[in-house]
DNA sequence: TTGAAAGCGCTAACAC
DNA sequence: GTGTTAGCGCTTTCAA
């Protein structure tokens, strides 16, 4: 009878109005406490519970299509199983392994991912991690960079936070990225191996760690195999896309400079390139080798196919949630990089220099 | 005094367990109620408290980095102001832009998105749908389809919930999805247009809704042309892959049945098919047009550059978020399905067909 | 205009 | 084992 208490209300469910039922409801046609539904209802608890009474507050439960309220549960238990992401650019085609693998791990661990989108050091950026911790994420994973000033960085100190696909940050983080410098060495190697020595590069956004790691790995990789490289052999892109990789090769051809091959900071940058080397009349790989960083999907499938460095990007998104649940779960354990090994992959943008060319540096 | 009442466990807070400030807190700091802190600071309620005291409160909040508690908020308000969105995966190429569309108009609207991924009709896909539930979404956009006797189904008819890219589903829900068979018509028509009358499609998985309406349209755009077409010039794929559009594409060839275009059910299929007639020596578009639906990413970098049928997935992303808004706006309001006309896209896959092949039909 | 008090749905001591 | 009693942090009547 107490199950209908409140039918007056409730009676003749119009279907189209009927409230969701709550624990209360359960208890009440299981004839019990609330608690005791609450204690039958929950893993970690059940045990406190007699079987029959158990089944029977299930039984009552499933009869009512009952589902936990998260949201309150959560008000009690201050965890509320969803972890927040920020990217800065679905349409990157780097971010959706990231994100899948990153969702994935979590999901295996009964996390929910809140997902959003920023461009880098954006204001909006600092403001999304602000409205995440307002809805209580559990932990943050950031693939964007936060404004230097921005109030969110306090937030950040306050919830578990990892990085991925970027490693600095103030104060340090744990953080999940590609071995950057080691990207361009191994393109640069290759080249080299090839027979190139008349070698330019196309690098990244000087504001951004990659760009700057993937110059200082292009200027490793020079030294290490006794050649020199000067300014006027790189010429850097202000973002990663297309046309940046087409201006920044265009200004290396008009710059005079004389070169048979390119490593651009990503493959977007070496895409671009191949334009406008097609744009001049020269052909890759015939008159100038090009590699990229990443292999992005279907780099396989360009004009030429795309030599590049791959990033394991999904697995890059498993550490950087793995890192994470480890911090939730002790958020005193020192901060770890993670740093993924990255791998050569020939195909037909890359080829030794026409004649002995490469074997003089201009 | 009642200021201070807690103060001997939170005097000098250790700057690592610093406790998150609360509601409480600020209006101890401005020595009023809780509850003119929460009118204070909440945007319809401001008016109902002196200009004074308010500023005295914001600044109090200010003070303390106060941060409103979405999740006790939404206990109360019963409104999350979060949106679950569950996509099959994130590594299809058309599904980065549809939920960067969603979530760039949601965003506007003051939503965060909750993501995540999973196949079609899977059992994961309604566990989803429920743990989005418990988590008290205010609503539900869904890109997949899920399972028919799910238990989901009945959180749909109690959440407000749009379908985006498929638009079939008990009961019938909002939807924003491409014109199908207009898509296989276009592609059909340039097909024809280019003078081939031979033409084959490699049709989407039966199962799947664009599948059958893509075979529906290119039945249909045959009719249009008075042309006839057996049930041997269609090879159905079993998943929207390059390896089901390779084996596709194989079955035809050998079934013996001569043709001098294929039209796929989509880019991926296409892809499969230029790999299949390269394995077999003929080129595209020399031997065999080949054209595609999405317009991908990088479509047009591909070997050759694909001909295809563009459709507005970001825009069709943004419509389900518009949809949805409105939905939650008005619970009652009619169900509206919005089709997004697509657009043909020519590129290098296609081309006349040699000779007169194309002027009788095999 | 402000304060008091109740309560959203749930969990967690603490009794019995 | 199960019921009682407090809240979690917020909003919202209802009084004053």
């Amino acid at each position: 009878m107490s199950a209908a208490d409140k039918a007056p209300s409730r009676r003749a469910p119009t279907r189209a109005t009927r409230r969701r039922p709550t624990l209360h409801d359960v208890a009440n046609l299981a004839g019990v406490h609330v608690a005791t539904a609450s204690r039958a209802l929950s893993d970690e608890t059940v045990s406190m519970v007699s079987p029959e009474t158990a089944a029977r507050i299930r039984d009552a439960a499933a009869e009512l299509g009952y589902q936990v309220n998260h949201v309150a549960r959560g008000l009690k238990t201050k965890r509320s199983m969803t972890i927040g992401v920020i990217v800065p650019d679905l349409m990157n085609p780097i971010m959706p392994p990231i994100v899948d693998g990153i969702e994935s791990r979590l999901d295996k661990a009964g996390y929910t991912v809140l997902l959003a989108t920023a461009e880098h050091g954006s204001q909006r950026a600092g403001m999304l991690v602000e409205a995440m911790s307002a809805r209580q994420v559990d932990g943050l994973i950031l693939a964007v960079a936060l404004p230097r000033d921005s109030p969110a960085k306090r937030v950040v100190s306050l919830v578990p936070t990892v990085l991925v696909n970027r490693g600095t940050g103030r104060p340090p983080l744990p953080s999940a990225t590609p071995d950057e410098r080691r990207c361009a060495e191994l393109g640069v190697d290759h080249l080299v191996r090839l027979g190139h020595s008349r070698i330019v590069h196309v690098a990244g956004p000087a504001n951004t760690p990659s760009g700057r790691l993937r110059l200082a790995g292009f200027h490793a990789a020079f030294a290490c195999h006794g050649l020199a490289v000067g300014d006027d052999r790189i010429a850097f892109a202000r973002d990663y896309s297309i046309v940046e990789g087409r201006r920044a090769c265009a200004e290396l051809l008009d710059s005079g400079v004389a070169f048979t091959a390119v490593a651009a900071a990503n493959d977007l940058l070496a895409l671009g390139c191949v334009d406008t080397l097609d744009d001049r009349g020269l052909t890759c790989p015939d008159d100038v080798s090009v590699i990229g960083i990443n292999d992005m999907p279907f780099a396989d499938r360009f004009t030429p196919p795309l030599t590049t460095v791959r990033l394991a990007h999904a697995q890059m998104g498993v550490v950087a949630a793995e890192l994470l649940l480890e911090r939730i779960a002790d958020p005193t354990v020192t901060v770890r990089h993670v740093t993924l090994e990255p791998q050569l992959v020939v195909r037909a943008s890359t080829a030794p220099p026409r004649s002995a060319d490469g074997e003089t540096i201009a």
